[in-house]
DNA sequence: CGAGAAGTTCTACGAAGCGTAGAAATGAGT
DNA sequence: ACTCATTTCTACGCTTCGTAGAACTTCTCG
C-alpha cells in the first residue's frame, strides 16, 4: 500500500481541491507559503505519478490532476485495510460500532434494502 | 499515521495470530523461517511498543501482545482513512457501493433498525 | 552464593523513501 | 535562431526500517 509523505500528501491535497487539472506553476505558487522550487513541485508530482496517484496530460504546460477523488481515494484505502482485517465482520462490526450517529444514518441510507450486489452502483462522479 | 515495515507487520500478525502474549524467542521461533537473530526481533517489538501497538508485562520474560485486536486496528485505521475524506457521505458511498453482497449484509444487520447512537449527534471524536 | 545461561537494552549500519533542489535538456514564441 | 518557461535528470541529506553485534541484567542450578 504505497503510502504518502508529508509534502505527497500536500500536493495530492492541493489536487483535489483544485477546479480541474493545473500545471506545475500553478501548484507551486498555491503552496508559495512553503516556498519550495518550482523542481521540487515536479519531482513530487513525478513520484505521485509514479505511484499510481496523479495523470497528467500531454499537452505543453503538463496539467496534473489527481487518478480518483479524494473520496474515492478513500473508499479504496478503507477496502485495503479491511482487506487485511483477519475477521471481515468483526472489523466491520467494530468500525460500524464507533461512526457517530451521523455517519451511521448515512450507511443505512446507502445501504438502502435491497440486496444489491453490482459493482460500484453509486452514481457519485 | 504511524505505519508498519513489512518485518513490524509480520510481528504484528504473529501477535495477533497468538492465543496470547508471547515472548520474543518464541516470536523469533515461530518465524524461524526468517532466520532472525533473536535480537533483531527485540528491536522491532520496541519500535512496534513505541508506536504505541503493542505492550509488554514487566515479568521476566517479558510477554508482548498486541494492544488492540487486528479487527480493532483495521476498524481504527478505517475510521482514520474515513477522517481525511473530505466529503464523508460521498466516501461512504463509494465505499458500501463496492464492497460485495455479503459485505453488505454484514452491514446492514450490523446497522439494525436502531437508530439508538445517541440525538444530538455532537461529534464526540 | 557464584557462574553460566537466558533475556533485554544499547548502539549502529546499510538500504530505501522522501523533501529538497541544481543542472541539463526540451519546447514555445518572437 | 535566441531566449525564456517548462520539464527531466541527478543528487544529497535526513529519517525509517531491517538487521544484528555488544553490553548489561536477571534467572537458575550447583
Amino acid at each position: 500500500m504505497a503510502s504518502l509523505g508529508e509534502l505527497e500528501r500536500t500536493l495530492m491535497d492541493r489536487l483535489w481541491a483544485a477546479a480541474g487539472p493545473i500545471s506545475a506553476p500553478e501548484l507551486q505558487a498555491e503552496l508559495a507559503d512553503r516556498g519550495l522550487a518550482l523542481t521540487t513541485v515536479h519531482t513530487v508530482l513525478s513520484r505521485l505519478e509514479q505511484k499510481g496517484f496523479v495523470v497528467h496530460d500531454d499537452r505543453r504546460p503538463r496539467r496534473f490532476a489527481p487518478r480518483a477523488t479524494r473520496e474515492a481515494h478513500a473508499a479504496e484505502l478503507m477496502h485495503e485495510v479491511l482487506g487485511q482485517a483477519g475477521d471481515r465482520q468483526a472489523a466491520l462490526a467494530r468500525f460500524v460500532g464507533s461512526v457517530d450517529a451521523e455517519d451511521a444514518a448515512m450507511l443505512r441510507e446507502l445501504l438502502g434494502g435491497g440486496t444489491a450486489a453490482g459493482p460500484d452502483a453509486t452514481g457519485v462522479r
